[in-house]
DNA sequence: ACATAATTCGGTCGACCGACCGAATGCGGA
DNA sequence: TCCGCATTCGGTCGGTCGACCGAATTATGT
């Protein structure tokens, strides 16, 4: 029993491996079935019964994949010696690691999915959440250290740099950069003003 | 002739407001050349006779689609009576109605067909480009009325508040803001900083 | 009026999809 | 040992898709 139920699970974890291959080259439209049954090297049936259905496969490997990134996340903001602007650069670095390993695209497909199929919705939405709060966290931070944060309050902050980094990858997948749009480097450029912002709280 | 051209172009234009209507309720994978030729009340095969493929119905309706945004979007910027914040504020406002009108939905399901699509990406990529000039154009004005814009480029201004925007859009179609993310509310503030900003200029 | 070209139309073809099925296999507990 | 359950497997079914075709219809220019 305790082998066939490790076994399920590696099955499981090797097709979501290979979703995620699949989704990452071909996008969501483009990803079927037998495709990543093929990339997976198991036969197709297999994942009606591991996961019930196309749908299934896609909420179990968005649950996957973002627990993968929250964890990465809590540890680097629960590391209380980081200032605001470390953090700040740091997330633009797992951004850049996030795009190249293929991860940004996926959770893109994702949410674009979701805007058609109501139950992937609701995955990714609390998921995304789990986000918001961890932003708004640090902008509490912020608020104490910087002294306020003008007219915004915490939750319009994570709101704010939630959505400007999800569509900062959006327009990344798009190719804008390469048509002269700097969008990674005017994120980074966030760090540079939240700098002198220190800067100036400090010396106050 | 002069009358066939007219038929042909009325055709034509009732297939992509049909697309258009097929796209915001379904979504770009659930989009079939039948739903559009249905909800058009024309036979299939004018689809490919138009426009050659289902692909080039995309890309018209993109063309058609941002051809309408951005007159209007000019037409606002060119008002030289308008300050910074009012201009902020009227962008928002536009954000509400593309929202309940549905392009905003149509716009995101093209950008996300792009990430797969190298066509439609070139067509997606050099409209949203428009976009990110017009917004240059105001940034030099705020570098000229503000005095400065920080450590930003008027590029980087561009990008950072393009993507902000995108971001929203895609978060708002999620059902973020059904979840406490107050993704609108949050750009709105924006134009209250930018109203103190100017407060601060003026009294220079 | 007539020839030519543009447009519209119904029908169909081959490919692909997700879902499902029943049989075969592997494994643990009695 | 053998039973029972979880898992794996190949195969197929009904359905949808984009693309294409040839005929019919309409408009244009002479």
């Amino acid at each position: 029993m305790a082998r066939a139920l490790a076994k399920k699970a590696e099955t499981s974890t090797t097709l979501l491996e290979a979703a995620k291959k699949v989704l990452r080259q071909s996008g969501h439209s483009g990803l079927s079935t037998r495709d990543v049954a093929a990339a997976a090297g198991v036969p197709l049936s297999q994942i009606h019964y591991h996961f019930g259905s196309k749908q299934g496969l896609m909420l179990a490997l968005f649950d996957y994949l973002n627990a993968q990134l929250l964890d990465r996340q809590n540890a680097m903001f629960h590391d209380s010696t980081l200032t605001l602007s470390q953090r700040w650069d740091r997330a633009c670095d797992y951004l850049d690691e996030d795009i190249s390993s293929g991860y940004v695209r996926v959770l893109q497909e994702l949410i674009a999915a979701s805007w058609s199929d109501p139950e992937v919705a609701k995955v990714v939405r609390a998921g995304l959440m789990g986000w918001f709060e961890l932003i708004a966290g640090v902008a509490r931070q912020a608020e104490r250290e910087l002294g306020g944060l003008g007219p915004f309050s915490t939750a319009e902050i994570a709101a704010l740099i939630g959505g400007a980094f999800i569509g900062g990858e959006s327009l990344y997948l798009l190719g804008a950069e390469k048509k002269g749009a700097p969008v990674r480097q005017a994120l980074r450029r966030v760090g540079d003003a939240i700098r002198s912002a220190e800067a100036k709280s400090s010396t106050r």
